[in-house]
DNA sequence: CGACGATACGGACCCCGGGTCCGGATTGCA
DNA sequence: TGCAATCCGGACCCGGGGTCCGTATCGTCG
């Protein structure tokens, strides 16, 4: 219960590491070759200290992650719309899809090193789980969908950071026609199809 | 000149790893606690025999997802509706994604194994590419869908191996259920919606 | 300012798993 | 049966994640 403050060196120690971590996982082009030993040398501190902050790899790229994912969590809880909660569902779900997008294509290698390396599933990760518990909201106050559950994840899916790498990393697809390729399937799959009849406009 | 006939000992204790490690991944709960030296042992062998007729881990994954994968892969190629090539495609796109399902519902921790631990990039594999040329080349058969690529990869990513296991496993969702779902949601998105085609791509 | 307990540092060290190597056993052909 | 090609297998190596503890640093109190 306590939140003992830490030492002066330890905060600037823990900064040092992330920002030594961040920049190797940018320039590399796979993550597993970025080691933990080469994070606390670039950062000029012992694996140690490295460990005793962020308790395993997994504890660093979660925390990389968050702090770079926080700008778009604040603009998604309490900002306008087109993100923020007081959009309605059916323009809401495109948006918050195309900033999952947006901001895995901006942190592709560290989406990737989270997912490929985060300890067992990516689907246990509570981050994930943000995501789709939202998502599935939103879908949920959309008339005419059943399983907005699996609905979630498969969208979800479609974002996914290996894909996405592969996508635009590989295929030098750019960026725009995925956002709009994402886009077009959103529309799809909300859309108001003959074969089931929401369509309907509130 | 390639061809040599192996030797009996070797083609025995091929299958004997085969059918080992077959059997180890079909236990464990998660495939990356299934060690070589596990396989290796359980199938009464060394560990420099394992590697000699696999080459490494991932060929050794290949190779049991290959065998498993072929009465599949037959049906597919020379079988007869709803998945050989006879079939119309807005009927064979869900047949295929369903045949896909069905296969990582049966065969989960391998297929798991081999998407978490196949050196590098699922979309990498062969295995992933023929299947995703086959359905994109049957998503461009049906008038009215643009982004046939993505499409493909898009509702594949609906299939992943560890999004299956998190559903079917975590939370048992059941095998008929999972497949209702993904054919809704083929369903959705080749719905023949005239809501005309935005995206302009080549 | 000096000193002392609490905290952090860091790199040597451990463990474990994938992958290699080579002396010895097997096979198969004549 | 003899011989060469092939294969066997487990001891061995290596690289990376994670730990440990003697030492340095902090910051607080007198």
């Amino acid at each position: 219960m306590p939140e003992r403050k830490p030492r002066q060196d330890a905060a600037r120690n823990r900064k040092a590491v992330l920002a030594a971590a961040d920049d190797l996982f940018a320039r590399s082009d796979s993550p597993e070759e970025v080691t933990m030993a080469d994070i606390a040398a670039a950062a000029g501190v012992g694996k140690g200290t490295l460990f005793r902050a962020f308790g395993d790899r997994a504890g660093l790229l979660r925390a990389l992650y968050e702090a770079r994912l926080e700008p778009v969590r604040e603009a998604v809880e309490t900002g306008p719309p087109p993100l923020g909660p007081a959009t309605p569902p059916h323009q809401r779900v495109p948006a918050l899809l195309d900033a999952v997008l947006c901001f895995k294509l901006d942190n592709r290698r560290l989406a990737l090193a989270l997912e490929e390396d985060g300890s067992g599933s990516p689907y246990q990760a509570e981050h994930y789980t943000r995501w789709h518990r939202l998502l599935r909201s939103v879908l949920e106050q959309i008339p005419g969908l059943t399983d907005s559950d699996y609905l979630a994840h498969a969208l979800l899916a479609a974002t996914r950071a290996d894909l996405v790498e592969h996508l635009a990393g590989r295929e030098r697809l750019p960026r725009d026609t995925m956002r709009a390729h994402l886009a077009h399937l959103t529309a799809r799959v909300l859309g108001s199809g003959p074969l089931t009849a929401p369509a309907t406009e509130n």
